[in-house]
DNA sequence: ATAATATCTGAGCATATACTCAGGTATTCA
DNA sequence: TGAATACCTGAGTATATGCTCAGATATTAT
């Protein structure tokens, strides 16, 4: 069965212009990692500052800055500074909408 | 040092297990390339062989042929061989739906 | 003030990735 | 058969990525 709504879909993603892939990519690749992964799956549960982060998926918390760097900047996460810690949440619904997609096909797969 | 607390709040990170977030994280991958959304978007429109992909997209048959197998191996795509032509199909509903997520996102974001 | 804590940053290194190139395989047609 | 076509493959290369390490910055406590 084919419905309007994926007709207009369809339409819509195959207009994708240039610009549009490769930010779509870019997005793509900012969850293309297994520790990212984790972390952003832990985020969803709740906000959690740096150190939390770095002993729930056990690396430093060098490298979980690092990669929070890149999520920040891709705008899937943002901060909230308390004191001297940085509380991460995550920024936008659609994180945990493509999450959940990605998981029934690799669930499916 | 890591304790069998933080393995198994690792283990459950909200319903999601290593393993899976290994999956989740390859399956991104694989569409964290601005050649590869690209071929996936033209392929969501219909059919398409090597040839008409590469022109598609403006990249090597051979580059195109590369990309082609992670994306099969991801079973994102499927192929029917006619004649000397290999045509290729997004396999699974949900590539389009994470491109829609996606596409949300970035538009939004 | 100094010390301690939490996070961030840049450099360096090992590995992964995306492409090109040359050649291989499979299929069609003269 | 042989040539032409369509696609695939492996090697090589340039760039990107993820981590560690050492140290910088910012905030709190003594």
């Amino acid at each position: 069965m084919t419905t309007i709504k994926q007709i207009t879909r369809t339409t819509q993603l195959g207009g994708l212009d240039e610009r549009e892939a490769a930010q779509l990519a870019e997005l793509f690749r900012a969850l293309g990692d297994a520790s990212r992964v984790r972390i952003l799956a832990a985020l969803i549960q709740g906000e959690q500052n740096v150190g939390a982060i770095a002993a729930h998926v056990d690396i430093s918390e060098s490298a979980v800055s690092h990669h929070m760097r890149g999520l920040r900047q891709m705008r899937l996460v943002r901060t909230d500074k308390r004191g001297r810690e940085v509380y991460y949440t995550v920024d936008d619904a659609h994180v945990a909408e493509l999450f959940q997609r990605g998981l029934e096909h690799v669930r499916h797969g």
